[in-house]
DNA sequence: TTATGTGAACTGCTTCACAGCA
DNA sequence: TGCTGTGAAGCAGTTCACATAA
Protein backbone atom coordinates (compact mmCIF):
# COMPACT_ATOMS: atom_id res chain seq x y z
CA UNK A 1 0.00 0.00 0.00
CA UNK A 2 0.66 4.03 -0.55
CA UNK A 3 2.69 5.20 2.35
CA UNK A 4 -0.36 7.22 3.16
CA UNK A 5 1.02 8.78 6.41
CA UNK A 6 4.35 10.63 5.13
CA UNK A 7 2.02 12.96 2.65
CA UNK A 8 1.76 16.82 2.93
CA UNK A 9 -1.79 17.16 5.06
CA UNK A 10 -4.27 18.11 2.61
CA UNK A 11 -4.10 14.82 0.61
CA UNK A 12 -5.52 13.37 3.56
CA UNK A 13 -7.75 11.03 1.30
CA UNK A 14 -4.77 8.71 1.20
CA UNK A 15 -7.16 5.88 1.63
CA UNK A 16 -8.56 5.79 -2.00
CA UNK A 17 -11.04 2.97 -1.70
CA UNK A 18 -13.36 2.93 -3.95
CA UNK A 19 -16.03 5.89 -3.10
CA UNK A 20 -20.09 5.00 -3.92
CA UNK A 21 -21.93 7.39 -6.50
CA UNK A 22 -24.33 7.98 -3.74
CA UNK A 23 -22.13 8.55 -1.40
CA UNK A 24 -20.41 11.84 -3.70
CA UNK A 25 -23.82 12.48 -4.46
CA UNK A 26 -24.92 13.73 -0.59
CA UNK A 27 -21.54 15.13 0.06
CA UNK A 28 -22.81 18.49 -1.26
CA UNK A 29 -25.23 18.22 1.05
CA UNK A 30 -23.40 17.76 3.86
CA UNK A 31 -21.08 20.22 2.95
CA UNK A 32 -23.97 22.72 2.53
CA UNK A 33 -25.49 21.59 6.51
CA UNK A 34 -21.68 22.09 7.61
CA UNK A 35 -21.72 25.91 6.31
CA UNK A 36 -25.03 26.79 7.32
CA UNK A 37 -23.29 25.12 11.20
CA UNK A 38 -20.43 27.46 10.72
CA UNK A 39 -21.99 30.33 10.13
CA UNK A 40 -24.14 29.44 13.38
CA UNK A 41 -20.39 29.35 15.21
CA UNK A 42 -20.75 25.55 16.37
CA UNK A 43 -18.08 23.98 16.57
CA UNK A 44 -19.09 20.11 16.32
CA UNK A 45 -21.48 18.16 15.21
CA UNK A 46 -22.13 14.54 15.82
CA UNK A 47 -23.44 12.43 13.32
CA UNK A 48 -27.39 11.69 14.34
CA UNK A 49 -27.72 15.60 14.06
CA UNK A 50 -26.01 15.71 10.29
CA UNK A 51 -28.46 12.82 9.23
CA UNK A 52 -31.46 14.95 10.66
CA UNK A 53 -30.83 18.14 8.90
CA UNK A 54 -29.95 15.67 5.87
CA UNK A 55 -32.67 13.89 6.27
CA UNK A 56 -30.35 10.27 6.01
CA UNK A 57 -29.96 7.55 8.56
CA UNK A 58 -27.26 7.99 10.74
CA UNK A 59 -25.22 5.22 9.90
CA UNK A 60 -25.20 6.47 6.40
CA UNK A 61 -23.50 9.36 7.22
CA UNK A 62 -20.63 7.90 9.22
CA UNK A 63 -20.02 5.29 6.75
CA UNK A 64 -19.88 8.14 3.91
CA UNK A 65 -17.54 10.31 6.01
CA UNK A 66 -15.27 6.97 6.85
CA UNK A 67 -14.95 6.75 2.97
CA UNK A 68 -12.36 10.08 3.38
CA UNK A 69 -10.84 9.21 6.84
CA UNK A 70 -11.57 9.52 10.64
CA UNK A 71 -12.97 12.80 10.68
CA UNK A 72 -14.63 12.73 13.98
CA UNK A 73 -14.08 12.14 17.64
CA UNK A 74 -15.79 9.38 19.39
CA UNK A 75 -17.74 10.58 22.23
CA UNK A 76 -17.65 13.89 20.88
CA UNK A 77 -18.61 14.21 17.00
CA UNK A 78 -16.82 15.88 13.98
CA UNK A 79 -14.99 18.99 14.08
CA UNK A 80 -17.12 21.05 11.81
CA UNK A 81 -14.46 23.29 10.47
CA UNK A 82 -12.23 20.58 9.47
CA UNK A 83 -14.93 18.30 8.15
CA UNK A 84 -16.29 20.95 5.84
CA UNK A 85 -12.78 22.10 4.42
CA UNK A 86 -12.37 18.14 4.03
CA UNK A 87 -15.43 17.52 1.86
CA UNK A 88 -14.93 20.76 0.18
CA UNK A 89 -11.18 19.43 -0.96
CA UNK A 90 -12.34 15.89 -1.87
CA UNK A 91 -15.38 17.58 -3.95
CA UNK A 92 -12.89 19.76 -5.49
CA UNK A 93 -14.48 23.03 -4.59
CA UNK A 94 -10.43 24.49 -4.00
CA UNK A 95 -9.70 24.74 -7.28
CA UNK A 96 -11.09 26.62 -10.04
CA UNK A 97 -13.61 25.31 -12.64
CA UNK A 98 -14.28 27.92 -15.81
CA UNK A 99 -17.45 26.47 -17.04
CA UNK A 100 -18.77 27.25 -20.52
CA UNK A 101 -22.81 27.97 -21.45
CA UNK A 102 -23.78 26.96 -24.50
CA UNK A 103 -27.31 28.38 -25.56
CA UNK A 104 -28.43 31.58 -23.84
CA UNK A 105 -32.20 31.03 -23.43
CA UNK A 106 -34.12 31.22 -20.41
CA UNK A 107 -32.51 28.28 -18.69
CA UNK A 108 -28.63 29.71 -20.19
CA UNK A 109 -29.09 32.99 -18.17
CA UNK A 110 -30.85 31.18 -15.50
CA UNK A 111 -27.71 29.35 -15.05
CA UNK A 112 -25.33 32.11 -15.92
CA UNK A 113 -26.29 34.41 -13.10
CA UNK A 114 -26.87 31.21 -10.81
CA UNK A 115 -25.30 31.90 -7.03
CA UNK A 116 -24.99 27.68 -7.22
CA UNK A 117 -22.56 28.11 -10.31
CA UNK A 118 -20.31 31.39 -8.63
CA UNK A 119 -19.89 29.06 -5.54
CA UNK A 120 -17.74 26.02 -5.45
CA UNK A 121 -15.40 27.13 -7.74
CA UNK A 122 -17.41 26.92 -10.74
CA UNK A 123 -16.48 30.27 -12.74
CA UNK A 124 -18.92 30.83 -16.06
CA UNK A 125 -16.08 32.26 -18.25
CA UNK A 126 -17.59 31.26 -21.97
CA UNK A 127 -21.13 32.09 -23.33
CA UNK A 128 -22.29 30.48 -26.83
CA UNK A 129 -24.86 30.52 -29.00
CA UNK A 130 -26.20 30.31 -32.32
CA UNK A 131 -29.02 32.67 -32.54
CA UNK A 132 -28.27 36.56 -33.98
CA UNK A 133 -30.00 38.17 -31.66
CA UNK A 134 -28.34 36.76 -28.42
CA UNK A 135 -24.65 36.75 -30.71
CA UNK A 136 -22.85 39.96 -29.52
CA UNK A 137 -25.31 40.94 -26.78
CA UNK A 138 -23.60 40.81 -23.14
CA UNK A 139 -24.60 38.74 -20.20
CA UNK A 140 -24.06 38.04 -16.93
CA UNK A 141 -20.60 40.42 -17.87
CA UNK A 142 -19.94 38.44 -20.83
CA UNK A 143 -19.83 38.58 -24.30
CA UNK A 144 -22.24 36.17 -26.10
CA UNK A 145 -20.47 34.25 -28.94
CA UNK A 146 -20.81 32.27 -31.82
CA UNK A 147 -20.91 28.44 -31.20
CA UNK A 148 -18.86 28.36 -33.99
CA UNK A 149 -16.25 29.41 -32.53
CA UNK A 150 -15.71 26.31 -30.80
CA UNK A 151 -14.96 24.30 -33.17
CA UNK A 152 -12.31 26.92 -34.17
CA UNK A 153 -8.86 25.43 -34.85
CA UNK A 154 -5.83 25.90 -32.36
CA UNK A 155 -3.77 28.01 -34.78
CA UNK A 156 -6.53 30.70 -33.87
CA UNK A 157 -6.27 30.32 -30.42
CA UNK A 158 -8.18 28.17 -28.00
CA UNK A 159 -11.74 28.91 -28.33
CA UNK A 160 -12.86 27.78 -25.33
CA UNK A 161 -9.75 28.72 -23.10
CA UNK A 162 -8.89 26.19 -20.74
CA UNK A 163 -13.11 25.00 -20.29
CA UNK A 164 -13.45 22.48 -17.87
CA UNK A 165 -16.93 22.24 -17.92
CA UNK A 166 -18.92 22.39 -20.64
CA UNK A 167 -23.22 23.21 -19.94
CA UNK A 168 -25.87 22.25 -22.64
CA UNK A 169 -29.09 24.62 -22.14
CA UNK A 170 -30.13 24.51 -26.05
CA UNK A 171 -33.06 22.75 -27.55
CA UNK A 172 -32.91 19.30 -27.26
CA UNK A 173 -32.50 19.03 -30.88
CA UNK A 174 -29.17 21.10 -31.05
CA UNK A 175 -27.98 19.20 -27.98
CA UNK A 176 -25.55 16.05 -29.37
CA UNK A 177 -24.06 18.68 -32.09
CA UNK A 178 -23.15 20.84 -29.43
CA UNK A 179 -21.92 17.75 -27.23
CA UNK A 180 -19.45 16.85 -30.26
CA UNK A 181 -18.25 20.75 -30.48
CA UNK A 182 -17.39 20.26 -26.86
CA UNK A 183 -15.65 17.08 -27.45
CA UNK A 184 -14.11 18.58 -30.17
CA UNK A 185 -12.80 21.70 -27.90
CA UNK A 186 -11.07 19.38 -25.85
CA UNK A 187 -13.75 20.11 -23.08
CA UNK A 188 -13.41 16.97 -20.67
CA UNK A 189 -16.93 17.14 -19.39
CA UNK A 190 -20.12 17.87 -19.74
CA UNK A 191 -23.42 19.01 -17.96
CA UNK A 192 -26.43 18.37 -19.88
CA UNK A 193 -29.60 20.33 -19.48
CA UNK A 194 -31.30 19.15 -22.69
CA UNK A 195 -33.50 16.10 -22.41
CA UNK A 196 -31.74 13.63 -24.69
CA UNK A 197 -29.16 10.89 -24.14
CA UNK A 198 -25.81 11.87 -25.44
CA UNK A 199 -22.99 10.06 -27.13
CA UNK A 200 -19.48 11.00 -26.48
CA UNK A 201 -15.97 9.17 -26.44
CA UNK A 202 -15.20 7.17 -23.88
CA UNK A 203 -13.45 9.52 -20.89
CA UNK A 204 -15.69 12.19 -21.45
CA UNK A 205 -17.67 12.63 -18.34
CA UNK A 206 -21.38 13.56 -18.69
CA UNK A 207 -24.27 14.36 -16.58
CA UNK A 208 -27.50 14.87 -17.23
CA UNK A 209 -30.60 17.25 -15.46
CA UNK A 210 -33.84 16.79 -17.03
CA UNK A 211 -36.22 19.44 -15.20
CA UNK A 212 -39.11 17.79 -16.24
CA UNK A 213 -38.07 14.29 -16.02
CA UNK A 214 -38.70 14.81 -12.27
CA UNK A 215 -42.00 16.18 -12.70
CA UNK A 216 -42.69 13.46 -15.05
CA UNK A 217 -41.41 11.08 -11.89
CA UNK A 218 -43.87 13.38 -9.45
CA UNK A 219 -46.77 12.96 -11.54
CA UNK A 220 -46.34 8.99 -11.18
CA UNK A 221 -46.34 8.97 -7.47
CA UNK A 222 -49.15 11.40 -7.68
CA UNK A 223 -51.36 9.25 -9.60
CA UNK A 224 -50.71 6.12 -7.25
CA UNK A 225 -51.51 8.09 -3.89
CA UNK A 226 -53.85 10.36 -4.90
CA UNK A 227 -55.70 7.92 -7.53
CA UNK B 1 -54.85 -13.47 -10.49
CA UNK B 2 -56.67 -10.77 -11.35
CA UNK B 3 -59.11 -10.98 -14.20
CA UNK B 4 -56.58 -8.64 -16.26
CA UNK B 5 -58.28 -9.62 -20.02
CA UNK B 6 -61.89 -8.22 -18.95
CA UNK B 7 -60.65 -4.65 -17.54
CA UNK B 8 -61.32 -1.46 -19.81
CA UNK B 9 -58.21 -1.13 -22.15
CA UNK B 10 -56.29 2.01 -20.14
CA UNK B 11 -56.13 0.30 -16.98
CA UNK B 12 -53.83 -2.39 -18.09
CA UNK B 13 -51.50 -1.50 -15.26
CA UNK B 14 -53.63 -4.28 -13.40
CA UNK B 15 -50.84 -6.64 -11.84
CA UNK B 16 -50.35 -4.03 -8.78
CA UNK B 17 -46.73 -5.03 -8.39
CA UNK B 18 -44.18 -2.51 -6.15
CA UNK B 19 -42.94 -0.67 -9.02
CA UNK B 20 -38.95 0.26 -8.46
CA UNK B 21 -38.14 4.22 -8.23
CA UNK B 22 -35.25 3.46 -10.49
CA UNK B 23 -37.86 2.17 -13.09
CA UNK B 24 -40.56 5.04 -13.12
CA UNK B 25 -37.34 7.84 -13.05
CA UNK B 26 -36.25 5.29 -16.44
CA UNK B 27 -39.72 6.07 -18.26
CA UNK B 28 -39.35 9.57 -19.59
CA UNK B 29 -36.54 8.06 -21.29
CA UNK B 30 -38.18 5.14 -22.78
CA UNK B 31 -41.03 7.62 -23.63
CA UNK B 32 -38.96 10.15 -25.41
CA UNK B 33 -37.21 7.63 -27.54
CA UNK B 34 -40.79 6.08 -28.26
CA UNK B 35 -41.60 9.87 -29.40
CA UNK B 36 -39.01 9.99 -31.58
CA UNK B 37 -39.52 6.40 -33.15
CA UNK B 38 -43.20 7.50 -33.43
CA UNK B 39 -41.84 10.37 -35.56
CA UNK B 40 -39.85 8.30 -37.65
CA UNK B 41 -42.59 6.00 -38.73
CA UNK B 42 -40.99 2.98 -36.79
CA UNK B 43 -43.61 0.43 -35.88
CA UNK B 44 -41.91 -1.92 -33.78
CA UNK B 45 -38.76 -2.19 -31.69
CA UNK B 46 -36.43 -4.77 -29.90
CA UNK B 47 -35.31 -3.97 -26.49
CA UNK B 48 -32.28 -4.36 -27.51
CA UNK B 49 -32.82 -0.95 -29.77
CA UNK B 50 -34.23 1.03 -26.82
CA UNK B 51 -31.42 -0.20 -24.98
CA UNK B 52 -29.17 1.13 -27.27
CA UNK B 53 -30.73 4.38 -27.95
CA UNK B 54 -31.04 5.15 -23.82
CA UNK B 55 -27.43 3.48 -23.10
CA UNK B 56 -29.12 0.95 -20.67
CA UNK B 57 -28.81 -2.72 -20.44
CA UNK B 58 -31.64 -4.93 -22.67
CA UNK B 59 -32.37 -6.89 -19.74
CA UNK B 60 -32.96 -3.64 -17.83
CA UNK B 61 -35.49 -2.58 -20.38
CA UNK B 62 -37.00 -5.46 -20.29
CA UNK B 63 -38.02 -6.32 -16.54
CA UNK B 64 -38.95 -2.17 -16.79
CA UNK B 65 -41.36 -3.12 -19.00
CA UNK B 66 -42.83 -6.32 -17.34
CA UNK B 67 -43.72 -4.06 -14.36
CA UNK B 68 -46.43 -3.01 -16.35
CA UNK B 69 -48.07 -6.08 -18.02
CA UNK B 70 -46.35 -8.06 -21.41
CA UNK B 71 -46.33 -5.48 -24.12
CA UNK B 72 -43.79 -7.10 -26.34
CA UNK B 73 -44.65 -9.82 -28.64
CA UNK B 74 -41.82 -12.69 -28.75
CA UNK B 75 -39.65 -13.09 -31.68
CA UNK B 76 -40.88 -9.67 -32.65
CA UNK B 77 -40.71 -6.69 -30.13
CA UNK B 78 -42.23 -4.35 -28.87
CA UNK B 79 -45.29 -1.94 -30.98
CA UNK B 80 -44.39 1.63 -30.63
CA UNK B 81 -47.54 3.02 -30.51
CA UNK B 82 -49.50 1.17 -27.73
CA UNK B 83 -45.97 0.86 -26.03
CA UNK B 84 -45.60 4.75 -26.00
CA UNK B 85 -48.94 4.69 -24.76
CA UNK B 86 -48.89 2.63 -21.89
CA UNK B 87 -45.76 4.44 -20.20
CA UNK B 88 -47.73 8.25 -20.77
CA UNK B 89 -50.59 6.37 -19.29
CA UNK B 90 -48.61 5.36 -16.28
CA UNK B 91 -46.81 8.71 -16.12
CA UNK B 92 -49.82 10.49 -15.56
CA UNK B 93 -49.38 12.19 -18.84
CA UNK B 94 -52.79 11.82 -20.14
CA UNK B 95 -54.15 13.70 -16.81
CA UNK B 96 -53.93 17.53 -16.26
CA UNK B 97 -51.37 18.64 -13.76
CA UNK B 98 -51.52 22.32 -13.32
CA UNK B 99 -48.51 23.83 -11.55
CA UNK B 100 -47.89 27.11 -9.41
CA UNK B 101 -44.26 28.23 -9.60
CA UNK B 102 -42.98 30.08 -6.64
CA UNK B 103 -40.10 32.69 -7.73
CA UNK B 104 -40.29 34.32 -10.72
CA UNK B 105 -36.31 35.09 -10.99
CA UNK B 106 -34.25 34.03 -13.89
CA UNK B 107 -35.28 30.30 -13.05
CA UNK B 108 -38.66 30.42 -12.55
CA UNK B 109 -39.31 32.68 -16.06
CA UNK B 110 -37.16 29.51 -17.50
CA UNK B 111 -39.79 26.77 -16.34
CA UNK B 112 -42.55 29.14 -17.18
CA UNK B 113 -41.71 29.31 -20.44
CA UNK B 114 -40.03 25.61 -20.69
CA UNK B 115 -41.36 23.52 -23.53
CA UNK B 116 -40.78 20.52 -21.09
CA UNK B 117 -43.13 21.65 -18.75
CA UNK B 118 -45.50 22.45 -21.88
CA UNK B 119 -45.48 18.68 -23.10
CA UNK B 120 -46.79 15.55 -20.33
CA UNK B 121 -49.75 17.61 -19.14
CA UNK B 122 -48.13 20.04 -17.28
CA UNK B 123 -49.43 23.37 -17.19
CA UNK B 124 -48.67 26.31 -15.44
CA UNK B 125 -51.32 27.56 -13.88
CA UNK B 126 -50.33 30.09 -11.55
CA UNK B 127 -46.63 32.40 -10.95
CA UNK B 128 -46.11 33.83 -7.40
CA UNK B 129 -43.39 35.99 -6.03
CA UNK B 130 -42.93 38.86 -3.31
CA UNK B 131 -40.42 41.40 -4.99
CA UNK B 132 -42.22 44.56 -5.94
CA UNK B 133 -40.78 45.04 -9.33
CA UNK B 134 -42.28 41.46 -10.34
CA UNK B 135 -45.69 41.19 -9.09
CA UNK B 136 -48.31 42.34 -11.05
CA UNK B 137 -46.31 42.09 -14.00
CA UNK B 138 -47.32 39.51 -16.80
CA UNK B 139 -44.53 36.34 -17.90
CA UNK B 140 -45.64 33.83 -20.21
CA UNK B 141 -49.45 34.80 -19.94
CA UNK B 142 -49.66 35.06 -16.21
CA UNK B 143 -49.94 37.71 -14.03
CA UNK B 144 -47.71 37.05 -10.93
CA UNK B 145 -49.25 37.34 -8.12
CA UNK B 146 -47.87 38.02 -4.70
CA UNK B 147 -46.71 34.83 -2.80
CA UNK B 148 -48.84 35.65 0.39
CA UNK B 149 -51.91 35.56 -1.80
CA UNK B 150 -50.97 31.95 -1.35
CA UNK B 151 -52.13 31.66 2.26
CA UNK B 152 -55.40 33.11 1.88
CA UNK B 153 -58.17 31.81 3.58
CA UNK B 154 -60.98 29.62 1.54
CA UNK B 155 -63.55 32.44 1.93
CA UNK B 156 -61.79 34.30 0.08
CA UNK B 157 -61.50 31.62 -2.76
CA UNK B 158 -59.02 29.03 -3.18
CA UNK B 159 -55.38 30.98 -4.14
CA UNK B 160 -54.18 28.19 -5.81
CA UNK B 161 -56.76 26.97 -7.84
CA UNK B 162 -56.12 22.78 -7.64
CA UNK B 163 -52.04 23.31 -7.89
CA UNK B 164 -50.68 19.84 -8.27
CA UNK B 165 -47.43 20.57 -8.17
CA UNK B 166 -46.17 23.45 -6.13
CA UNK B 167 -42.30 24.24 -7.73
CA UNK B 168 -39.94 26.57 -5.29
CA UNK B 169 -37.75 28.51 -7.65
CA UNK B 170 -37.00 30.75 -5.00
CA UNK B 171 -33.91 31.90 -2.97
CA UNK B 172 -32.46 28.69 -0.68
CA UNK B 173 -33.04 31.15 2.19
CA UNK B 174 -37.09 31.67 1.59
CA UNK B 175 -37.62 27.67 0.50
CA UNK B 176 -38.63 26.35 3.78
CA UNK B 177 -41.00 29.32 4.32
CA UNK B 178 -42.44 28.63 0.57
CA UNK B 179 -42.72 25.12 1.58
CA UNK B 180 -44.81 25.92 4.37
CA UNK B 181 -46.91 28.13 2.25
CA UNK B 182 -47.68 25.23 -0.32
CA UNK B 183 -48.61 22.58 2.24
CA UNK B 184 -51.10 25.29 4.22
CA UNK B 185 -52.76 25.76 0.41
CA UNK B 186 -53.17 21.88 0.37
CA UNK B 187 -50.53 21.22 -2.58
CA UNK B 188 -49.94 17.68 -2.98
CA UNK B 189 -46.10 18.04 -3.95
CA UNK B 190 -43.63 19.88 -4.40
CA UNK B 191 -40.65 20.19 -6.59
CA UNK B 192 -37.90 21.91 -5.21
CA UNK B 193 -34.83 23.70 -7.17
CA UNK B 194 -33.71 25.57 -3.89
CA UNK B 195 -30.37 23.82 -2.06
CA UNK B 196 -31.71 23.07 0.98
CA UNK B 197 -34.00 20.02 2.49
CA UNK B 198 -37.09 20.69 3.19
CA UNK B 199 -39.07 19.66 5.89
CA UNK B 200 -43.61 18.97 4.98
CA UNK B 201 -45.92 17.04 7.31
CA UNK B 202 -45.98 13.04 5.60
CA UNK B 203 -48.05 12.58 2.92
CA UNK B 204 -47.05 15.52 0.66
CA UNK B 205 -44.20 14.51 -2.26
CA UNK B 206 -41.22 16.54 -2.37
CA UNK B 207 -38.61 15.98 -4.99
CA UNK B 208 -35.99 17.88 -5.26
CA UNK B 209 -33.50 19.40 -8.59
CA UNK B 210 -30.02 20.44 -7.87
CA UNK B 211 -28.19 22.43 -10.15
CA UNK B 212 -24.82 22.87 -8.92
CA UNK B 213 -24.84 19.72 -6.66
CA UNK B 214 -24.65 18.12 -10.85
CA UNK B 215 -21.71 20.11 -11.01
CA UNK B 216 -20.07 19.24 -7.46
CA UNK B 217 -20.13 15.67 -8.30
CA UNK B 218 -18.12 16.63 -11.94
CA UNK B 219 -15.71 18.11 -10.27
CA UNK B 220 -15.38 15.49 -7.31
CA UNK B 221 -14.73 13.22 -10.98
CA UNK B 222 -12.76 15.33 -12.48
CA UNK B 223 -10.36 15.55 -9.63
CA UNK B 224 -10.03 11.95 -9.99
CA UNK B 225 -9.93 11.30 -13.56
CA UNK B 226 -7.18 14.22 -14.96
CA UNK B 227 -5.74 14.07 -10.79
C1' DT C 1 -34.92 -18.39 -35.60
C1' DT C 2 -35.69 -14.29 -32.99
C1' DA C 3 -36.67 -11.69 -29.04
C1' DT C 4 -39.66 -11.53 -24.84
C1' DG C 5 -40.42 -12.46 -19.89
C1' DT C 6 -38.48 -13.95 -15.66
C1' DG C 7 -36.19 -16.81 -11.86
C1' DA C 8 -31.54 -16.79 -10.08
C1' DA C 9 -27.11 -14.80 -9.31
C1' DC C 10 -24.74 -10.80 -8.54
C1' DT C 11 -23.48 -6.11 -7.39
C1' DG C 12 -24.00 -2.01 -4.84
C1' DC C 13 -26.08 0.62 -1.21
C1' DT C 14 -28.24 1.03 3.31
C1' DT C 15 -29.08 -0.20 7.93
C1' DC C 16 -28.03 -2.77 12.01
C1' DA C 17 -25.42 -3.81 15.85
C1' DC C 18 -21.57 -3.46 18.45
C1' DA C 19 -16.55 -3.20 19.40
C1' DG C 20 -13.35 0.45 20.37
C1' DC C 21 -11.86 4.81 21.82
C1' DA C 22 -12.18 9.58 24.11
C1' DT D 1 -20.93 7.21 29.19
C1' DG D 2 -21.30 8.90 24.35
C1' DC D 3 -20.41 8.68 19.76
C1' DT D 4 -17.42 7.06 16.08
C1' DG D 5 -15.95 3.51 12.79
C1' DT D 6 -16.97 -0.77 10.69
C1' DG D 7 -17.94 -5.80 9.92
C1' DA D 8 -22.22 -8.27 9.03
C1' DA D 9 -26.90 -8.49 7.61
C1' DG D 10 -30.44 -6.90 4.78
C1' DC D 11 -32.43 -4.78 0.81
C1' DA D 12 -32.75 -2.78 -3.85
C1' DG D 13 -31.40 -2.72 -8.41
C1' DT D 14 -28.96 -4.87 -12.31
C1' DT D 15 -27.42 -8.46 -15.19
C1' DC D 16 -27.31 -13.23 -16.54
C1' DA D 17 -29.16 -17.13 -18.63
C1' DC D 18 -32.68 -19.64 -20.44
C1' DA D 19 -37.40 -21.42 -20.93
C1' DT D 20 -41.13 -19.85 -23.74
C1' DA D 21 -43.74 -18.11 -27.43
C1' DA D 22 -44.41 -16.13 -32.21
Amino acid sequence: MAPGPLLADTSVAARERRIPEATVARLPLYERILTDLLGAGTGTVSSTELAERAHVNASNVRKDLSFFGSFGTRGRGYDVVSLARQIAHTLGADRDWPIAIVGVGNLGRALASSDGFAAHGFRVASLFDVHPGVVGRTVAGLRVRHAGELSRGPQEGPAVPAASIGVIATPSSAAQTVADLLVAAHVPSILNFAPRVLSVPEGVLVRHVDLSRELQVMSFFLTRTTT
